[in-house]
DNA sequence: TAAAGTTTTCGTAAGTAAACGTAAGCAAAA
DNA sequence: TTTTGCTTACGTTTACTTACGAAAACTTTA
């Protein structure tokens, strides 16, 4: 047998039973635990599969996301400065929609000593604003998707039949002249709800989402009124953006 | 078993059950105490759970514990006991209501390894069964009412319109022979739309509130078919309640 | 309520057996 | 012959165990 066919075995075996000893894999194969053991090392290092003393397991796939690491958020600063300006334009009183999303939970910090009455659609913003002296907190219900601890689901979306608010603030995962879209089904789904729902639709994207286009596309650019991103973004875009009626701000 | 593999099972573990003590761990896999516990260290650096003394808990979403303190919660273990039996009248596959209270939130804890789709209407509940690997979670939306973080209002009730499950479990204040009761016009009005929606009700109180009527009545004794409460409970009374048509169990 | 005592759990250390990496050696292919 | 791919041999490392003092949590007593 050749090394690489060899390789191979092992890789599949490990993968379909998530792990393997390598005294296991010695029998099996028929070769001796040191040649073993030197494979398993070149197949953790193409990635393949990690080694363990006495042999190896299938890469990690459990990952329960640790309530999204603020921190660490990728562009978190650019969120914070579109956050700011989001809540600049939020007046007091009003009826809004905070949809899911890191940027919009920056959004909701922001908030929470206005007077105003929130409908939020995760669990993470709905934290947030527990407890806020004046603020009327709603809950979109529905099926809990776990991604970012959303409401989903055709209960959500029937949930938003019938709602009237001010605005909505959406996260997105991309944003070109072809519209806004998301990167899965699920939540395309209750945003398209959420746009029908308000007056004013204001999408919050950093520059890292802008030009870009994703899985689903859940509205063309006519049904957003405003565009809130950061100064990464190109600015012959934005500017092709506000030819087509939407007003842009840089933060 | 290798490493990795014995930590990936811990994390189903701690997940599923919401918490697991490192007695329970080290019986269950077969190593010292000394070893989980380097286990349950690792698998905390990753975030994938929270240690604490005696074992590790599944990471909170949220930031709040639950405002009633569960270990001085009044009749703790009469609560305690009563979800216990709750849990095993829940057949796997049901599709349950899970109205707010703190008997209602022990209950959920126990039910976290089973497979379940399950309505709660509280964010202490929703909180308690996220990231349970079996169980569907709907959060039914609506204002939120803070006293015990539950939803209500009239949004709340309509999102259980047009729902059917087979058994909504409530907590309430009072249960006499008009009927059950609680405190409050808000919580009245969802706790009713739960019955309407339910094939079976099943009503939890402990004993200081059997022969208690409070402020609203939701529904008279033959609108509930199980009542669950602990063995403090006037049994003459208990059994005018069986003469009424009423299950009756005492944990 | 506070203090004292008891029990449980924790972290660390020392010991051990299994697994590891390295090196030397051997056989077949180039 | 040299190279490649494997073996066996052996000193080193590692993951786990048991043991024990320290710390935390719970109980009892004042």
């Amino acid at each position: 047998m050749l090394v690489d066919e060899r390789r191979h075995r092992i890789a599949q075996l490990v993968l379909a039973h998530g792990a393997m000893t390598v005294a296991e894999l010695s029998r099996r194969l028929g070769v001796s635990a040191v040649t073993i053991r030197s494979d398993l090392e070149a197949l953790e290092k193409q990635g393949i599969l990690k080694r363990n003393r006495g042999g190896a397991v299938a890469p990690q796939v459990l990952r329960f996301a640790p309530a999204f690491q603020e921190k660490t958020s990728l562009h978190r600063q650019e969120k914070e400065r579109i956050a700011e300006l989001a809540a600049q334009i939020v007046e007091d009183g009003e009826w809004i929609i905070l949809d899911a999303g890191s940027t919009t939970l920056f959004l909701a910090r922001r908030l929470r000593d206005r007077r105003l009455t929130v409908l939020v659609n995760s669990v993470y913003a709905l934290n947030e604003l527990v407890g806020a002296p004046n603020i009327e907190l709603i809950a979109i219900g529905g099926s809990l998707y776990e991604p970012g601890l959303s409401f989903v689901g055709p209960l959500a979306e029937s949930f938003l039949e019938g709602l009237h608010v001010d605005k909505a603030f959406l996260g997105v995962n991309g944003v070109d002249l072809r519209g806004i879209s998301v990167n899965n089904a699920q939540e395309a789904g209750i945003k398209r709800r959420m746009i029908n729902a308000a007056e004013e639709v204001i999408v919050l994207a950093d520059s890292s989402k802008i030009g870009v286009s994703s899985f689903v596309t859940i509205a063309p650019l006519k049904r957003i009124h405003v565009l809130i991103t950061d100064s990464g973004a190109p600015g012959e875009l934005l500017q092709e953006f506000r030819e087509a009626g939407l007003e842009v701000l840089v933060a």
